[in-house]
RNA sequence: CGCGGAGUGGAGCAGUCUGGAAGCUCGUCGGGCUCAUAACCCGAAGGUCAGAGGUUCAAAUCCUCUCUCCGCAA
């Protein structure tokens, strides 16, 4: 089939490539304009243009996809289909409408859990025991449209938002050639999805890091795992940002403490702070404008000691 | 030219303002104590103080430039 590509991040990456590499045809690409980006403001492109750009792949970066001219632009690409991966627009009814077969979309959860921006991160941060990526014909609602295919993926203890990026980012490929399989038998069978049961994962930002040391350890070491590697959990000591990076749900050591108080400090391992119920052992951190570290490595530096109260 | 922090033995830091013998907490190695130890005691190795240039009798420290890392912002 001719392909019309849309995507913007490394999640779409593996995606693309496995469609360059099969046998259908990617006649055109649609992806985020270059923005100025990182220290310095230096203007990068996106990933996904970075792999069209080598494979010699049309790359259409409309501000907003939306516009009509726009609009007669992607009608005009003579393409039977479009896969959408994490392009960040939402694409208006003509869009949709357009190809023969569609859009189809591969969303990072299992549908009609966790519509949105930001799926797989906000099943780890609430602790759910696996995931997955389904695929769906597009419609205009957001992640509504009608479920095709689905793959799970667990999700393990010290699983983090990156490390299950990773495979869900890797499993996009061999679902999306499933679907396109189908679709050209025409032997798709679209299932609505449960409104019902429908779930929604808002965008993160920086603020959703801020620890709150009354909730109990184990929600707290959810969130750290979810917010890894963005935007992080942090905390204050002594009114510098420190992020936490690794944490152990452990037995609060002493119950008069009040949470956010570190209650027990051991050289080899980590700090304990106690929280609204249990407590957590500290064992990676990262003060702000320096690296990340163990916290056996950050104790020999810093003069940590019980009793102080994080915030 | 977006704002800011930082680069000092293997790790994390102090020292820089007020130039004048390279320190601290850990780790490593050797020895001792011990039934034993991640504990304790004694000893040792390991550094062109990111790099280049300049000022000075003398620079980790002051001046100029470069490289690298990080936080914010996007």
């Amino acid at each position: 089939m001719k392909i019309i590509f849309m995507g913007t991040p490394d999640f779409s990456v593996p995606t693309l490539k496995t469609l360059i590499n099969s046998d259908h045809e990617v006649v055109a690409c649609y992806t985020q304009p270059d923005k100025p980006k990182g220290r310095g403001k230096k203007i990068q492109m996106t990933p996904v243009k970075e792999v069209c750009l080598e494979a010699g792949i049309p790359v259409y970066q409309p501000k907003r996809i939306r516009n009509t001219d726009q609009v007669e632009i992607f009608k005009n690409i003579d393409a039977d289909i479009a896969v959408v991966i994490a392009y960040g627009q939402i694409l208006p009814k003509e869009i949709l409408d357009a190809p023969p077969f569609g859009c189809i979309n591969i969303h990072a959860s299992l549908l009609p859990k966790y519509r949105g921006a930001a799926p797989y991160q906000w099943a780890v941060i609430n602790g759910e025991q696996s995931t997955g990526i389904t695929t769906m014909q597009m419609d205009v609602g957001m992640d509504t449209g009608d479920m095709l295919l689905k793959t799970i993926i667990n999700i393990e203890d010290d699983e983090t938002a990156g490390t299950l990026h990773d495979k869900l980012m890797l499993a996009g490929g061999d679902l999306i050639l499933k679907t396109l399989e189908l679709a050209e038998e025409g032997n798709l069978n679209p299932i609505k999805q449960d409104d019902d049961q429908a779930t929604y994962a808002p965008m993160l930002d920086k603020t959703s890091g801020k620890i709150n040391w009354h909730k109990p350890a184990k929600e707290i070491e959810c969130l750290i795992r979810g917010l890894n590697p963005w935007p992080s959990a942090f905390t204050f000591l002594d009114g510098q940002l420190m992020k936490v990076w690794k944490a152990q749900v452990v037995d609060r050591v002493n119950e008069d403490f009040t949470p956010g108080t570190i209650c027990l400090v051991n050289p080899k391992e980590g700090f304990v702070v106690s929280c609204g119920r249990e407590a957590l052992l500290i064992k990676e951190v990262q003060l702000q404008g320096k690296k990340r570290m163990e916290a056996s490595a950050f104790l020999n530096g810093y003069q940590l000691t019980e009793g102080r109260i994080l915030e």
